[in-house]
DNA sequence: CGCAGATTGCGAACAGTGTGCGCTATATTG
DNA sequence: CAATATAGCGCACACTGTTCGCAATCTGCG
């Protein structure tokens, strides 16, 4: 009895819908889910939200994407493909070639403040076509500039973590912004007010936030200090590769 | 009728649970969390969990802490406890005690994995009482090393930066391992055919897998490239203090 | 001691999550 | 045209974080 109860309705909304739309494909999905992602950040990327927006149900999306970890793996490669790392031209511009490469690297992850969120979650699993043409470059950069294979890896790796370890707080600032929809000068002047009432048994850093710590806008403050620290690297690659000679 | 449905059962168990246990407090709370954390990662961290390893309801920790993320802010805290750094006793020796502190804050991310998957999104608000004892301090050992304070602050950014980075993709690692069960020697051996496999076009990457990605134990190797990158940092610390004068 | 008032614990409920299963409509191949 | 493979999707399950209101207990005051 009624065993046709869900095909009735169907009949009046039949023939539509295979072709009105490119159909779901990774790509398509990959796309969405990243300006998803830039739009509301990462908390508003749940499978429904994104079917829905593809005009798709949210279990339509495991025909072409294994699961969610899988599909954020495939938006962090997306991601890095973004990131421009030069070819290595003139050997002795390493070191303005490198600093090119850190920029760009922390300008991708300033694009897309989400990323700071998973990277600690995606294993870095190295194997995404986009983030293996950008080491090999990188690897490319650093031999060039002297080092042998093994510590042309190490150099990048550090250099890497230093990057993304400082684009990756800037960041989740940034989604700290977004999400509580705070004004970002009203915040640092309220955190060093706080700050100075409980620092009290620390001078020095109550001191820094007195002295130190930004009264106007954080963008200039953030990017020298970026620059700050990226030099202490790239001097500290200077040394190594004129000792090793 | 039957309003009393629910009370009646209670009587006879009544007059219990008050005082058979510690009582509840953040303390606990915290401190079983961290324990739970560590056990089975942070995907086993829920507060109904939570509250049947401490014998509570999931709602009764509500009382004591505001919502989940304040309860990861305090973990976060907690552990950052774990991280000695020295106090300042000999202004020379800021190299040893800058790569001690340095190894304590990595010791401290592998000892729990789980940290890395939180960084990103616990906004680093540097307000916990752990996390500002050991910044007080850190900015101390700059100060002695020859830094004024804004300086100290920039290059401490820069150093916690590396370690944080380079510690979590080790950490990020090791919950896969966790999660996956894996052997990590069969791991490093399929990742290295795989990649072999996939990096058709890019030949540093396939000699770097041949050659360089380790056979053997993978503990060695991460503890050589983090202090080979923990000098290159170190040498440009000191070239910046040489330069200054 | 007794009793008001504050504090603590908790069961029920809500809105939301990721994802497996099995059915249907379509596309593809012979 | 028939047979098979594939894509889309509704339903359902087991969970999640969190709110709310009630009941039990602890606290301080008379």
């Amino acid at each position: 009895m009624a065993a046709n109860k869900q095909t009735i309705p169907s009949v009046w909304a039949r023939q539509r819908k295979r072709r009105e739309q490119p159909a779901l494909s990774p790509e398509r999905i990959v796309a969405e889910a990243l300006s998803l992602l830039d739009e509301k950040g990462i908390d508003a990327l749940s499978m429904r939200t994104l079917g829905t927006r593809l005009n798709a149900g949210a279990t339509s999306l495991y025909r072409h994407v294994a699961n969610k970890d899988e599909l954020i793996e495939l938006v962090v490669d997306e991601v890095y493909g973004e990131v421009e790392v030069p070819e290595v031209a003139d050997p002795k511009a390493w070191r303005e070639q490198l600093a090119v490469t850190a920029h760009s690297l922390r300008a991708m992850i300033l694009r897309h403040p989400w990323v700071a969120s998973v990277l600690g979650q995606v294993a870095l699993v190295e194997l995404g076509p986009n983030l293996m043409r950008q080491s090999e470059r990188m690897l490319g950069l650093f031999r060039a500039a002297g080092f042998d294979l093994a510590d042309a890896d190490r150099a990048n790796s550090a250099l890497t973590a230093y990057v993304v370890g400082i684009a990756g707080s800037e960041a989740s600032f940034l989604s700290l912004m977004a999400r509580s929809g705070q004004d970002p000068q009203e915040w640092t002047r309220s955190l060093r007010e706080t700050a100075e009432q409980i620092a009290e048994e620390q001078p020095l850093l109550k001191e820094y936030y007195t002295q130190v710590w930004p009264k106007g806008d954080m963008h200039e403050w953030n990017d020298e200090n970026f620059v700050y620290g990226l030099d202490l690297f790239l001097d500290g690659i200077t040394v190594r590769l004129s000792a090793q000679d």
